[in-house]
DNA sequence: GCAGAGCGGAACGATCCGTTCCACTGTTAT
DNA sequence: ATAACAGTGGAACGGATCGTTCCGCTCTGC
């Protein structure tokens, strides 16, 4: 319990500072198992008073667009250097596995119905489909991706990857992590493929959790 | 309003035996767009008064667990029409193909955890499982199938599928469809292949929904 | 010492929802 | 005809849940 540090640290201000971001872990774990739990739960797994919340956020609905757009974020920052990536399918492939192993997906979907999103966060969101459209089109271009695939395919997989859940998270990341290299093999361009069904989904029809009415 | 039926059906006998499917078809309805969704918005999307629900089921978990069985026994109905199938490949991925478009999927599993299984539906849970396990292993043994695929793997494709969402059900069908062709792309066998990472998941790691206590 | 930032957690108030209850309607049997 | 009743609609009740507020305490920085 004792505190070694160079740095003043044992003060309240430190303390304070240490909770920011106990919170924010905290918050991240529990909404992430149940996007709809209580905050006092937040606080209990935080191991604070729900003061400690209440004085960094003004309620719920902030803490969670908050969460959320940490995670949109997260998201364009990956698919920036993914696009840094010489080779276009392993820049897909590795932004995926990523963002998947960090389920940063959950983050900005299964919360998204929990609050009313801000334009701000609907103009991050679109900024990070551009993004993942351009690694889609590179990867088209360059042949490594089924020519019928289409942007749309790639949102689907984000939400049936964060579908996969098991009790024991670090084991959720594993099977994960193997359903998204079965989809990547029915998304790889393979001679011989019967084109993939149905109309392409369209991004409009894919975004409407991010509607702000 | 008036009924013209050579059989006496005006009665009050036929209203009821009307109630019985009505109520069973809007509960589905209701209960697969929200899971907990009030036991009210059943009531109103059938038409018919809280009591008219009250008289057929004990409670909201007698209803629910009936949805659930039933969708327990359409999905062991296929898969034996599906293991009568002679191509064990035609057999496996028609089967999934009906399972999903019919939604069987999200009635068994969205719904478990809303309420505490029965013994009986444990067994037919199980069952469900030995049927999708000799598909699995027709089309293991007749090559069609990629050899590193495992029973748990067509689970996790049923948990994914279900995952795929739009607000209009007609457009889930079809791109649950697509979603599916990708996933079973990636399930055939071919040359080449890299093979899956991890530990496969095994049945009671994915069964912990059917857990009783 | 003292002012106050930071905190814990009880208490409050609103909402929601499952269930019960009762008055009413049409049907069936006497 | 009329009594008994199965079937029904929907108001009302009671319990649970949860976001938020508030008060008293602690410990720090001056």
């Amino acid at each position: 319990m004792t505190e070694t540090d160079a740095a003043p640290l044992s003060g309240r201000k430190q303390q304070a500072a240490r909770n920011d971001t106990v919170i924010l872990d905290a918050a991240r774990e529990v909404f992430l198992a149940d996007p709809k739990a209580p905050i006092a739960a937040v606080a209990a797994r935080a191991g604070v008073g729900i003061s400690a919340l209440y004085r960094r956020y003004s309620g719920k609905e902030e803490l969670l667009r908050r969460l959320c757009h940490d995670g949109l974020l997260l998201f364009t920052a990956r698919a920036q250097t993914a696009l840094a990536e010489a080779d276009p399918w392993q820049g897909l492939t590795g932004f995926l596995q990523e963002i998947v192993d960090a389920d940063v997906h959950s983050l900005t979907v299964h919360l998204a119905g929990t609050f009313t999103p801000t334009p701000e966060m609907g103009a991050t969101a679109r900024q990070a489909g551009e993004l993942v459209a351009r690694l889609v089109q590179r990867a088209l271009a360059g042949g490594s991706l089924r020519p019928d695939a289409v942007l749309g395919d790639i949102t689907l997989l984000l939400e049936s990857c964060a579908a996969v859940r098991v009790p024991d998270p670090a084991r959720t990341r594993e099977l994960r992590a193997r359903h998204l290299a079965l989809l990547l093999d029915g998304l790889a361009a393979e001679p011989d493929r019967t084109a993939l069904p149905g109309p392409a989904p369209t991004a409009p029809e894919l975004n409407w959790r991010w509607r702000t009415p």
